[in-house]
DNA sequence: CGTATGGTGAAGTGAACAGTTAATTAAGGA
DNA sequence: TCCTTAATTAACTGTTCACTTCACCATACG
């Protein structure tokens, strides 16, 4: 379930959610089965799940089986990712990292933005 | 068009596709007309136009007229407030912050994730 | 004036999204 | 075995999204 990695796209959709933001927040302080994930919100199960799928999609959870319950932690390296690229967008940050980026970024020959 | 300052939903979908980032990046190097920005893409202007009204309304650029251009400009507060919420969500930040953070969300009564 | 240039508005389309209900799988306990 | 609990899958609905084309508005210029 190795995710495309350099999905910023998929990192910043599943942030632009507040349920999504919440379940965040919630898992920040120790992981939660779906249940507990769900019980702030007055939405269906289905609805949760597919919340979930998408925070997994986009790297931010990892959901592992325990007996019929299902234990989601948190996984912040997307959020790293998210935050390096809001970081070097904003404020006076240094010319050169830009220029670095843009020859990486010829390198593989994509539009990563 | 003081836009509703606390729509992180908002900025985080602005930032969810590509063209957009890629907008963004382009202005960090400056002010830019509509067709300057456009000229990387292979879409219609109204396409443009369309992409740069999402990033108003998130508040990341600013439109000026002049004559007939329009001039656009970064706004990088919002991107403060982007990444103020993933910073305080990745790594081990201060719990106390956290607390502060419920009491002010308790105080406005918003459910801002 | 007429016409080119820069940009937006309006309407339509197909795909993705956020939610629903109903059915299904999987495990635990009587 | 039967029943309950936990969660997902499947199918459907209404809305939003990312485009398109065509029409329009505004300014500069001959």
């Amino acid at each position: 379930m190795t995710r495309t990695a350099d999905d910023l796209s998929g990192v910043f959709h599943a942030l632009a959610d507040p349920t999504r933001r919440a379940m965040i927040s919630r898992l920040r302080q120790g992981a939660a089965t779906v249940g507990e994930l769900a019980e702030p919100f007055p939405m269906s199960r289905p609805a949760i799940s597919q919340h979930l799928k998408v925070l997994e999609r986009a790297g931010l959870i990892e959901r592992t089986a325990d007996a019929q319950w299902r234990r989601c932690t948190l996984r912040t390296e997307p959020l790293d990712e998210a935050s390096a690229w809001v970081e070097r967008h904003r404020g006076e940050w240094n010319e050169r990292f830009d220029l670095l980026e843009e020859r990486l970024r010829e390198r593989k020959g994509q539009t990563n933005a």
